[in-house]
DNA sequence: CGTGTTTGACCCGCGC
DNA sequence: GCGCGGGTCAAACACG
């Protein structure tokens, strides 16, 4: 499975799992309920097996074990047709991790059992409706869960930027096929 | 002045 | 049906 190329959104390659030094990419978690279904993950011991525990102790559970993983059906009242959701465990010091897109941030949430709040960013693009949330590891301050919804439909400004430069960025830096000829 | 951030209020889904 | 909790909105604020 190549998550790299089925997720535009994922900068991280196998090769380049990790685009700063700063960064030590340590999960990287599919989240996409026909996948990681509830039934799927019944049955599972978690860390924390207490009812109605915040999806950051979740994710932060299930990175702690390891392979437990669960999305959880309707959490977070996602609406249908984002798509793909993308969870990545990283340790980092900052919080906020330079994709080279352009986020706007819309909200910050303090979420129960978690010291530390969730924050919510969107994607500043005109059309573009990707959010991503940001929260630190409960267990481990050190590390930082990004989860992205949905995908861009667009590229990153970066690779626009590039784009511009075709002596140095051939079409091989963005995520579009070639043009045919 | 334009853009991005902060933050309290509101909405809505889920569990009891 | 009610309360709780997570997600979003939007006005105010800060900064370049």
């Amino acid at each position: 499975m190549d998550f790299s190329h089925q997720n535009p959104n994922c900068i991280f390659s196998p090769e380049n799992p990790t685009p700063m030094p700063d960064f030590q990419l340590s999960d990287y978690l599919m989240l996409d309920g026909s996948i990681f279904d509830d039934d799927t993950y019944s049955g599972q011991s978690m860390a924390s097996p207490e009812k109605g525990m915040a999806a950051a102790t979740e994710f932060s559970g299930a990175t702690s074990n390891n392979s437990n993983i669960k999305c959880k059906k309707g959490a977070g009242k996602n609406k249908p047709g984002l798509g793909v959701r993308v969870a990545f465990r990283m340790k980092s010091e900052m919080e906020v991790i330079d994709d080279g897109y352009k986020w706007r941030k819309y909200g910050k949430k303090s979420i129960k059992n978690c010291p530390n709040p969730r924050n919510y960013y969107k994607c500043s693009s005109e059309g573009c409706d990707v959010k991503k949330r940001i929260e630190r590891d409960i267990n481990d301050g050190s590390y930082v869960i990004t989860t992205y919804e949905g995908v861009h439909n667009h590229e990153t400004p970066s690779m626009l930027y590039y784009n511009q430069m075709p002596l140095m960025a051939p079409n091989a830096w963005t995520l579009q096929p070639p043009p045919s000829t």
